[in-house]
DNA sequence: GCGTAACCGAGACGGTACGTCGCGTCTTTGA
DNA sequence: TCAAAGACGCGACGTACCGTCTCGGTTACGC
């Protein structure tokens, strides 16, 4: 639950079917229809639920989305995501982000993300509640193995962890979100390869 | 003008002043009412221009937004653009990237951008568009940069520039629309600095 | 209480103190905003009483507002109505519908009187309670009266009593209820004259 | 009156038979489904019409409806309505009041007019306009049957016209609408006898 | 140099969705 | 153990815009 704006009614009252139905068929919708095609009246009827049960709770379509997902990943999740650290980074990196990638291009996923990236993009309350609930643990995590790796001393003590994640998440959630090229594996490969050693010529001893 | 889905009408006939300023209220509502609240019937109040007028020549919402920013960069130019190129790789980058930041952060550019880019993630035609008549010199104009310093020895020789220059800026772009962080110049900076050494520790020798 | 619909729920358990709160807070509401704006729960929340206590002891809406009438013709009464009885008929009767005039006319009555007539025109049950509870003993009271008269020869033998009140009354509160015309204490005296005179000419000896 | 309150859109534009369509479903709907349940959605989708383009032409529900009537009373007409005049008043009041009765007791005219009576009893405005477009004619006709007799000198030449058309109809419309009474073909006559002789006895020489 | 066809402003139209209000039912909770 | 409080599914409200469709009126072409 995400706390509505204002004056929230008494949560202990809610009925917690109509709340999964709502967020389910928001979901779904997003998948079907499309973000633009996505209303309030379509939830609440795919749902089996009042319009009112919806404005009583969310403050804005787009805080239904961001719960849908938080349901989502609530429902998938057995604790703290942590990435895979076999010590080899690249190799780690690679796999983690060939796998985002995937996602990414999964139908399933593709226009509720790109609905969810819309909206947190116009609303900033919005951004926040997705900074602290949803990508916060991901960026943790991701903060972790490459923190991880600079203990191992495969990481220059100088980097900022959270430049570094971006450096290699950047430009492919770029790359996908405003589709300025296609978005395959390979890609990850070179994104990770290019973070890693950076644009500057190394010296051929490594 | 951006070529309508259907059966041009004659565009000799085509009035420029209304055109003009429709593309002048459209930039114009996006800054004062925000994307969410922007309407045709809104655009053409402004612009003293039936509905019709619009629908005629634009396929879309989303294609007069971009039209508007067409105009206006065409109002800018005097040729295509071009990165400064004094030799120093990373001063000029770190200038180029602090102006697009100051941009970005500009509360005359901010909601506009926001459309824009929005509308970019919901559709691929008006990618298409954007990809090839605003992004694509800009684009071509970072790659001969990278280029030039590729050619100077102080870029690796097997770098893909694309990836390069999505290096580069995915981080920025992604932090802005995302508000996954603060935007300032320290962290063009930064950037920048990381893209060029890469992750990974260097030699002491350089 | 007016029986309602069903199985009605134990009489002797119900709150007085809130059947009078609802039957004053649905007169008092008639005059503040009016009938097209009385609700049910706006009825409930100036009374302090759940929604459900309304629905638990009365059927509708209109039986509502007709036993707030039936409790304020209770509290003034000191038992059954009677007409004047001066003996002269023209001048008592004339006195009484003054009477109703000014009442029809004061603006603390007129929107409820309204609501009560709009919801019998609509509603032939509540029309049944209408003419039993309250609309009964007045009309006993001006058969009674015009029995009296009809005794002293001062009505003509053949006279329909009914007949005859609707005769005196019918007009007034036609052209209130209906608002074709001012309704003035004249125009008392001008129905009452010419029910009792009658619309032919008369013979000059009386 | 078909003007709405202000500012009115551009008469010429409007569209014929949407109006025509409209105040058609309003009056099949009042038969059909009654007062209350009468709904401007259902008019609109009864008449394949946008609810705008009701809400944009008529000031409220009555109004609707009483262009509903008048329409129905304008396609009628063959010229301004007159009583029949054969010269015997009491034949003639019988014949119309009964008439009026049959109406008033027609199922497909009932609930319409009950409508009608409910909305000019609750707006003053609306009542205005009855009493100018619908009432007056029809008042105006009775008003010069009336005074046709009492030049004939069978009425009584101190008669208000008004209040001898308020004695005949104002019972039969009260007893209708508040449902006091049976309305009959018989109450017609003894209402049309009670309201010639009056309630005083009269001289046995007549 | 004169029709005539197009574009133009205006805005009514049939619709969809909005966010709100009230209905009548049902559930929880505190006195 | 009621009854207040109020959430619920539902339906209608009146408004805002959608995209289409006439309306005159005004250009600017092509005969």
């Amino acid at each position: 639950m995400t706390a509505p704006r204002r004056a929230s009614p008494n949560t202990a009252r809610r009925k917690e079917a109509s709340r999964r139905a709502i967020l389910t068929a928001a979901f779904d919708l997003l998948q079907e229809v499309g973000y633009a095609k996505l209303s309030i009246e379509g939830i609440a009827a795919r749902a089996s639920v009042g319009k009112q049960t919806i404005y009583r709770w969310w403050p804005s379509k787009g805080m239904v989305i961001f719960d849908a997902f938080l349901m989502l990943s609530e429902g998938a999740d057995g604790g703290p995501p942590a990435l895979p650290d076999t010590g080899d980074l690249a190799a780690d990196l690679t796999a983690v982000l060939r796998a985002t990638i995937a996602e990414l291009n999964d139908p399933r996923y593709d226009q509720p993300m790109r609905a969810l990236a819309t909206e947190i993009a116009h609303d900033p309350e919005l951004a926040a509640a997705y900074a602290q609930r949803l990508e916060g643990p991901l960026q943790q995590a991701k903060r972790q193995r490459l923190g991880s790796a600079q203990r191992a001393g495969q990481l220059a003590e100088d980097i900022d962890l959270d430049v570094a994640v971006e450096m290699v998440w950047g430009p492919v959630l770029n790359r996908w979100l405003l589709r300025t090229g296609p978005l395959t594996a390979e890609y990850a490969d070179r994104v990770v390869t290019t973070a890693l050693n950076g644009l500057r010529p190394r010296q051929p001893g490594r």
